[in-house]
Formats: C-alpha cells, structure tokens, sequence
DNA sequence: GCTTGATGGTTGCAAATCCAATTGTTACGG
DNA sequence: CCGTAACAATTGGATTTGCAACCATCAAGC
C-alpha cells in the first residue's frame, strides 16, 4: 500500500509556477538594503570621527536642531524607541556633550541640552554628512533627486509616518 | 493631558544659529525609517506565522526562488553577511526546511535546498507577502507607484547595489 | 609532493537591541 | 486626601548583531 498518497493537487512539476516572489523586487527587501547602505556610509563618518552610535549621532542630531528636548521628544522626533534615547543619552551625558536640567514643575522630565562641546561636535558633523549627502545625490539628475523626495513623502504618508 | 511643564525654549532660542541639519528631510534618516517601519509590519507576518527572523525569511524565500544555493551565494543574493546567513541555515536545518548537500569536486561547498516543509512554508507565506505589498502599494496611485519604482532603482544606481 | 594564499563556512565574544518589568512622579475620580 | 491610572525614564536579561579569528578545503607555484 503506497504510503503517503493523499490527494495532491499537482505532481511535482514546479515550472511555471515559480519563481513566486522575486526577492530583489520585493519592495521592503529593496528599501531595507537601501536603508542599510546608506547607514553604514553616514555612520563611518560620525563612527570613525568620534566614535558615536547611530542612536547616539540622532540624539545629537535632534538636541543640535532644536536645543532643548525630553528624552521622549527625542524618541518622538528620530523615532526611536525610548530605551535607545535613554542609553545614547547616558552615553553623551558620560562624554559631557549633554547635560541634563529638571523641570521644577514635572520632576519627572529632564531637559536635555548640548553642552559646548557636544555642540562643536555637532558643528563638525553636520558639514560632513550633508556634504555626504550632497555627493550621494549628485550622482542622480536634479529632476531624478525631485523624484527622490517625491517618492519618498508617498511612502511615508501611506505608512503614516 | 501630559503633565504641565516650564516652558520650553524652543529653536527661537537658538537664535543666530538656525538648525544646520534637519533631521526630518535628511535622507539616510527618512530611508531608515521607512525601511525600519516597513519591516516591521512584514515581519510580522512571518514572525506571528513561523516564528522566522528577518535572515530566516530571507534564506527561506531566497532559496524558494532559485531553488538550490550555496550559504554564499544567499548571502550575496540576499545581501547578508555570511554569519547572518550561516546561522539562518542552521536555523532553518534544525527545523528541517532545509537540508544540506556536499559538492563532491568541492567538498567547502554546501548546497542548500529546501526541504518539502520549508517549501510549503515558502508558498504559505508569499501570498501574504505580495498580498501586504500590495495593500501599502495600494495607498498609492498608479503613476505614484511608478515613481517609487523608478525612484528606488535610482538609489540602487548611486549606491551601486 | 610542500608551501602559500584564497575561499566557504563556522564560532567566540563584545556590543547593540528588544521587551518586559521597575522606579519615581504627576493627574484625577471619588 | 486616598487610591488608581497614566506617564517619564531607567534597568535586567534574553536575543541578535557584527567583527575578527578560526578551521577546512582547494588552487597554484615551485
């Protein structure tokens, strides 16, 4: 007695039918190796320059933009989670590139701010990675890097972002 | 209500020295988050089903497309690194999607395929996959969508991936 | 043969990440 | 006021990762 044999729809013959999903066509695939090409070149820059991490370059990127923030704020406005701010900002707190404030009103909130140092750091950044950018992007056409932006805004309204 | 608070300085504060980098229009921060969000919600589809990690379902549909690869050649199809993808295969062995062969002119080379499990898994799990593509493509009109398209292999050319 | 250098794949370990509590504080309904 | 719920931020511990060192095999030159 054959073992095994329930009803199958179809033999084995798979051609035809595969492949059924073309991974490098398979747009989280694409946007993810993007993304990841694109971060570990920034991240050499502010890596091999002052030996940040990437939460703790968008934490100094968020204070040096908008001078003083909670750390929920921060996580708000680089969305990261609040366990990633809390450690970026010990770790810029340890360094002295931030400082902390309390709020005599919510001694729960800390208002963060650069130091002066942690606000140099964040001036010689900043010319680095927009000038990287800047080399990135040339390489397309101004109406290719339009498309770019384009793109981009209809990506995140459709995941809400 | 959030708690009352002191007033927060804002970047009026800062006056003199505009906000140098915006971290909101920057691209590497935008194409991260995008991705990072995107795979999210995907994962969570073959998490919550088979309980596979990102470099699980990309072994998984990267030898579903090809049908036979070596650890290598996944890697570079899948853009892993090969620890991420040596540990996948194991991963996936141990649950027995996958079974190893040897290159008998080869004996380093592995050959991977997938087993009648993991390509029952593989054909569960692209239906829902190309069924959310097309959902969050959805939210986009025609034209939109071919912008993401054209936008996306721009972004592929100037980072030559 | 033997040595040297490349290649395929694994492993050890430190660093980074994630999730679920935990602490301390404030707001609000009774 | 009291008890409870919401909230800001931190911490602990298991999981993932990333890098380098490693083992095994092959290829080429001598």
């Amino acid at each position: 007695m054959p073992a095994r044999s329930a009803p199958r729809p179809m033999p084995a013959s798979r051609a035809g039918q595969e492949p059924l999903l073309a991974l490098e066509e398979f747009l989280p695939y694409r946007l993810n190796r993007l993304a990841d090409k694109v971060s570990r070149e920034f991240s050499k820059i502010y890596a091999d320059r002052h030996g940040l991490t990437r939460p703790e370059w968008r934490t100094l990127a968020t204070l040096g933009q908008f001078g003083t923030m909670t750390a929920t704020e921060i996580g708000a406005h680089s969305s990261m989670h609040k366990t990633k701010v809390s450690r970026a900002v010990s770790a810029l707190e340890k360094r002295k590139w931030l400082a902390r404030g309390i709020d005599p009103l919510d001694r729960r909130l800390e208002h963060l701010t650069l130091t002066r140092a942690g606000h140099a750091a964040y001036r010689d950044l900043v010319p680095l990675m927009k000038a990287h950018e800047a080399r990135l992007l040339g390489r397309a056409s101004a109406s290719e890097r339009q498309a770019i932006q384009n793109a981009i805004e209809v990506l995140e309204r459709a995941l809400k972002l």
